[in-house]
RNA sequence: GGCGCUAUCGUCUAGAGGCCAAGGACACCAGAUUCUCAUUCUGGGAACCCGGGUUCGACUCCCGGUAGCGUCACCA
């Protein structure tokens, strides 16, 4: 029987859940779904400095948030509990106590060293290929602190061991890591697992990305409205490629999809102009009642679940990020400010009066009654439809740029579209 | 600096020796539709890091160089 593929990812609870987390997941869940497996989170908080409470919920909310579910784990416990490394200690402290007696490790004012077999390792890496590293690379490390706790590369193995974890799908700083667990595991006489080692992503400056420089908090990205599928569509596209040439897809056609195979060796840059697009075609794609209720959250004044219905169909397809209908949409909640610097066109004053008088008379206010008030006795007019409607546009609005006139105006209501075009009559007396 | 990894349009990528005078997507530009914007549609510019091999033939294989990235912690 073959071995039971188990997988895991190892973040360090330092304040956030951020893109490195996701990208992360989404390899191990993609492998661990196709194959059947078992998945496991497991906390890496052995830096007691950098410890920050209650990061683990906030990770866990950000993965959870993408679509990404665990099997075992500190919240879900496990057989192999537990999960958490800094409740694992005495475990450690057993393990090198063994390499000790074994004369593999030793004590150095107050730490223990790990004693370097200076041999020349090699993996066959699943994305890489065969990697190799000379003897002589490998120090005698650190593994136990001298505060007692292991040190991460020591921690891994034993971990990966204990919990029989059978890939390690990690990002390429680790390839220079695995040397020194490659030595560890020939120690302890360990069959070590198949390891992968994709490229981290960059930002603009190439760099991999930062926790402190760059915007990869994964909060960020949930507050300024992206979708999880959006954002979980485009990490999906950087570093790999789907085999039909596909670019829009869910998590769960990744998973049929997914193989280590096609991820890509040179590191991908983040860039978010692609997720701009994706986000804008997923908000699209959604049902107009489910986008109204999820707007929401994401406009200042209070709104009713009518007028949201009512405005979805007007800003569906104008709008990339969520959080970009505050701007479009703030002339209903906003007297625009009018000023008559603002009216370019030397008709101004005539085409309010016009659109005043025409709208006066308009009794049903339905959008079929406002376009036939307005379309057609326009034309008759002999004006420039252009220039007639942004002049509305701007008295109405305050704006330049806004969804379609009329549908607004009827949204608006007949008494407030008067009053704002009264008032920019105005503005032209005095 | 040592060691390691990587190298196709601005960006994400396809390409596993001839199907490639390199394809798609985003972005950009132009045009069509249009009351603005957007959507949609059409079109356009835009790349195989360099140099040697191997081969009848190289974006694809090998070597060297260059560049980028990573790592050399009692961080993870």
């Amino acid at each position: 029987m073959a071995k039971q593929v188990r997988v895991r990812i190892a973040p360090s609870p330092t304040g956030f859940a951020h893109v490195g987390n996701a990208y992360a997941a989404l390899f191990n869940y993609a492998f661990v779904k196709k194959n059947n497996g078992t998945f496991v989170l497991r906390l890496e908080d052995t830096d007691r400095k950098r410890h920050v409470e209650e990061a683990e919920e906030v990770l866990y909310a950000g993965l959870s948030w993408l679509g990404f579910s665990w099997d075992e784990g500190p919240d879900k416990g496990g057989p192999y509990a537990p999960y958490r490394q800094s409740e694992r200690l005495e475990r450690y402290k057993e393990r090198v106590g063994q390499l000790i007696k074994d004369g593999l490790a030793y004590e150095d004012e107050g730490a223990v060293r790990f004693k370097n077999p200076g041999q020349e390792v090699s993996w066959n890496d699943l994305i890489h290929g065969e990697i190799k590293f000379p003897g002589d690379q490998i120090t005698d490390f650190v593994i136990l602190k001298s505060d007692g706790f292991p040190t991460y590369n020591f921690a891994v193995v034993i971990d990966d061991i204990d919990m029989e974890i059978s890939h390690v799908i990690r990002g390429e700083e680790h390839i220079s890591n695995t040397p020194r667990q490659l030595a560890l595991y020939k120690a302890f006489g360990v069959t070590p697992p198949q390891f992968s080692h994709y490229s981290t992503l960059r930002n603009s400056e190439h760099k991999k990305l930062s926790k402190r420089r760059d915007p990869v908090d994964l909060r960020l990205y949930r507050e300024q409205g992206y979708l999880p599928e959006a954002l979980v569509n485009f990490l999906c596209l950087l570093g790999w490629s789907h085999p039909e040439g596909k670019e829009v897809f869910g998590l769960e056609e990744f998973i049929e999809k997914f193989t280590l195979e096609r991820v890509r060796k040179a590191g991908p840059i983040f860039d978010t102009k692609k997720l701009d697009w994706l986000n804008g075609l997923y908000i699209r794609q959604m049902d107009n009642v489910a986008l109204a209720s999820t707007l929401n959250k994401f406009i200042s004044a209070d709104t009713s679940a009518q007028f949201l219905l009512q405005v979805v169909p007007i800003i569906k397809e104008r709008i990339n990020k969520l959080s970009d209908v505050e701007n479009l949409l703030r002339f209903f909640w906003e007297k625009p400010q009018i000023g008559r610097e603002m009216f370019e066109n030397e008709k101004s004053v005539e085409f309010i009066s016009f659109a005043l008088e025409a709208l006066r008379g308009t009794e049903n206010w339905t959008l079929e009654s406002v376009n036939e008030a307005l379309a057609q006795r326009v034309k008759n007019k002999g004006y420039k439809t252009g220039e007639f409607f942004m002049c509305l546009r701007l008295a109405v609005t305050g704006q330049k740029i806004t969804p379609p006139l009329n549908e607004s105006m009827v949204i608006l209501g007949k008494e407030e579209v008067l009053v704002r075009l009264e008032t920019a009559q105005k503005v032209f007396l005095t």
